[in-house]
RNA sequence: CGCGAAGUAGAGCAGCGGUAGCUCGUCGGGCUCAUAACCCGAAGGUCAGAGGUUCGAACCCUCUCUUCGCAA
């Protein structure tokens, strides 16, 4: 359990998705006092455009923790409300950008994680950039929040490994518990004021990677890419949004695949197959054989079931 | 009511008005030093569900259920 010793600190938990989930559970377990919990409103979402709500606030609700939904982060009206609510400090996992007047509330301030030993990999997706460029490192950072996006003064950082083979979403997983232990840990060591806080190093812009938002234009496949390159976006992008392709007119997106690394002088894009046990796309230098993927508007498959079919 | 695709044998698919088929798997047999090989044979389907049109529907029309792609 928590120690004893730790002095709880009143927190302001801001976040949508599940990856948030873990670092607010984590809070909660380690004994520290969730005052509210900010998330997306609800909205239609998804095929049906049915109204959902966010992981955050059906983990909220069940733990019974008093929740704020607003539209806009400066309305008067939720201003008022956050100010009531009296926080020391503000934790931000996978939420929007804040305005000023909302992480300069708080008397220590607001912390954010991020998915990547900044100042590498500012911005929305850097899980999946990371693997996108071939990073064999990359890990979670806790920060203060500063006007520039993800610039602000780190406070704890912790790296991981990415495995060569390594999905975005593992490696979600992955970030998602470190990202909650590196939460508490800062949290608990801002309690007890031993907290330094460490400009961002200054890193010429050639050298920074930046993590932009993912667009679909993004995922897909160019096959005149290297055979590693086409690999890494792949496993950079599943299980979402999904790399894909062309294939009789329909989407194909590919889940798993391996690389085979040879010359050959087929047409990049094309697709050789034995009908049987394997489909691969030609690309520079090589093929991406695909193991898992699925055709619009059918399952995911395993190309073993997909190739039984296929004539 | 955002747009679109699909539900047929254990799995993947074809058939789109006239006796339900293909590939793989399963089971039995044969061949082989051997096999994810090859040959022969068998089992296995109220063609998602409910109505309707028709002499006749897996197929055409209507509604329902389920699944998935796009867009947010």
């Amino acid at each position: 359990m928590n120690e004893a010793t730790t002095s709880s600190l009143r927190i302001v938990f801001m976040g949508t998705p599940e990856f948030a989930v873990v670092s607010l559970n984590a809070l909660v377990e380690a004994g520290h006092t969730i005052a509210g919990v900010i998330t997306a409103p609800d909205k239609p979402a998804g095929r049906g455009m049915k109204v959902s709500e966010s992981a955050v606030k059906k983990y909220a609700i069940e733990k019974g923790l008093k929740i704020l939904q607003p539209e806009k982060l400066k309305a008067p009206a939720f201003l008022e409300e956050l100010k009531l609510i009296k926080a020391d400090v503000q934790a931000v996992v996978a939420f929007r950008m804040l305005p000023e007047l909302v992480w300069n509330m708080p008397p220590l301030g607001t912390i954010n994680v991020h998915a990547s030993l900044l100042p590498q990999y500012r911005g929305a997706a850097p899980i999946n950039w990371a693997i996108i460029n071939g990073e064999k490192e990359t890990g979670v950072t806790t920060f203060k929040l500063q006007h520039q996006i993800d610039t602000g003064n780190i406070l704890l950082q912790e790296k991981i490994a990415i495995g060569e083979n390594e999905t975005a979403g593992e490696l979600h997983d992955k970030l998602k518990i470190s990202g909650a232990g590196l939460l508490v840990k800062t949290l608990t060591q801002l309690a007890a004021g031993n907290l330094k806080e460490i400009p961002q190093s200054v890193v010429e812009d050639s050298l920074i990677h930046h993590a932009p938002k993912i667009f679909s234009e993004t995922c897909r496949i160019d096959f005149n890419k290297t055979t590693d390159a086409t690999y890494n976006l792949i496993r950079g992008l599943s299980p979402y949004p999904g790399a894909f392709t062309f294939f009789k007119d329909k989407a194909l997106k590919i889940y798993r695949s391996k690389k085979e690394i040879s010359t050959h002088s087929f047409e990049p894009g094309s697709v050789h197959t034995d009908h049987k046990t394997f489909f691969k796309f030609a690309c520079a230098a090589g093929f991406i054989h695909v193991l898992e993927m699925q055709i619009e508007g059918r399952k995911r498959m395993p190309v073993e079931e997909f190739l039984k079919g296929y004539r």
